[in-house]
DNA sequence: GTAACAATGACGGCGCGTAACCGTGT
DNA sequence: CACACGGTTACGCGCCGTCATTGTTA
């Protein structure tokens, strides 16, 4: 009965290749049973039923770190306890896929979203928002860079926390005192999922918007909110809160960062 | 206005090293505007911009391939097979992660079993199998090395398949002419799931099996068998099928390729 | 002079695939 | 003598983190 095995014997026997069995005799995860004079590795049953388990292990996605501990300690808590490190990665490897999954579908719907809405003042019922209000500072927005990079910074920290991004932008203040002077922002803003366990986070009730789609350079805003305004004061509607401008990823068409575009929303009601 | 930076000034505001924007510069993602005298690597705001862009991009999945050529041609139609073969990435990685996670849970569960039954020879109504044979040579087991390899050849397309694999082992020829003589197994065999679509499969129906567990050497399982036997024949059954022997994921626990647990089944029907 | 910045360069990590080049057995 | 099979490097991939070393600026 044959019990000497050469590595490509091996290799085929088991659809690898001879790379593939040297590495594992590298690393030390399968050692031939002995090296022939003239250097070939030689095989035997007691290897063979070795590599069957570590193709084994190999296929329900362990490393090979896992399966050398396996083979060195084959006892029940130690298996135990590498199958619950597996099915831990495993899992968050999961979330992760899914929530990339649904930010892919958010962007996909707004640059979707680009195409739909132009031009029009349109009275909206938005959902609730709980946001979040980064930087209250009150500088002019030519600084935008500054600001865009914090927001950038925070969108980051928000995907780590694997929170779904839903919508980010700039409040604008609502100063009496500069009438109709509406170059200046308050604050960058995202919203946050309602269940988020974030601190400092501001809830905005679920209201009617005058909404208005706007493309174009960031700096000419003010130009739209100021017709946004007129069209409320001709429809009997006063305003009722914070001005917003909710920035679309379709923005990302740009390749200035005064290109934008997105929705102003500014709250109101009937007088 | 400020429109210079230097390259930490730019790590910083994004939480990045200054590794990672050489990086980019290496591979063609993000230029600097220019290089100073001294060597220094100067952004500006359209820089700015584009790292924002990219760190959006990146954090929904795309890699820098995909983002350079996003960043190159911003068209709607580029963008748009961009993103959905992001899609089909990430639904393949994520059927991946389902099936090895259904796999672990199988295996961890096959490994539990070990400790729950033994030496009792039951009678149990197992559900349909759909079963695929390997090789019909009728070979002596001593020569079991080269089913084990056949065996995990078929284990691997089964996974690359993406088909669970839920049992494997041996059947046992019926061999009436060696009377008592069950050292000659048959196949080697894997249970598909209902669905699969493979070739050349066998359904067995739900049976009644008179079932023993064993633990040891594979090649005194034909012991068992004949006490298998003696317990159908003295409880008024007849044998109504081939014999299987159902390998346990917990043989893994064995160092030698002969050591094995699992399951006797041989289908009965009462006299 | 010292520190805080630049720069470049190389190693490492995972799991091999894919050569390149060379010696051996038949 | 050719050829199939062994052997040993070594690069590459993806995305940087992390030194190490050295030059520049404030």
């Amino acid at each position: 009965m044959k019990n000497e095995y050469l590595i490509n014997e091996i290799a085929k026997m088991f659809n690898l290749t001879k790379r593939t069995l040297q590495y594992y005799d590298k690393i030390d995860l399968l050692k031939p049973d002995f090296i022939k004079e003239n250097g070939y590795r030689v095989y035997n049953e007691d290897q063979l039923a070795k590599l069957i388990e570590i193709l084994i292990w190999k296929n329900i996605g362990l490393n090979s770190r896992d399966i050398k501990s396996i083979l060195e300690e084959k006892t029940e808590k130690n298996i135990g306890n590498i199958l619950n490190e597996v099915d831990e990665r495993l899992e968050e490897e999961l979330k992760k896929i899914m929530f990339l999954k649904e930010n892919l579908k958010f962007i996909r719907e707004s640059l979707d979203y680009k195409n739909s809405s132009h031009d029009k003042i349109m009275l909206k019922t938005l959902r609730k928002k709980k946001i979040i209000k980064i930087k209250d500072s009150g500088e002019n927005i030519n600084n935008i860079v500054e600001v865009m990079a914090l927001g950038t910074k925070i969108l980051r920290e928000t995907i780590e926390k694997q929170l779904p991004f839903i919508e980010f932008g700039v409040i604008f203040s609502n100063d009496k005192e500069k009438n109709n002077n509406y170059t200046n922002y308050s604050n960058y803003f995202f919203t946050l999922p309602e269940d988020s366990q974030c601190d400092n986070t501001l809830n905005l009730g679920s209201k009617s918007y005058a909404c208005l789609w706007f493309e174009g350079d960031f700096r000419s805003l003010d130009k739209e909110i100021i017709k946004l305004l007129h069209w409320i004061n001709g429809n009997d509607y006063v305003i009722d809160g914070e001005i917003l401008y909710s920035e679309s990823f379709s923005s990302l068409y740009y390749d200035s960062i005064y290109g934008t575009n997105g929705e102003l929303q500014i709250p109101v009601l009937k007088k």
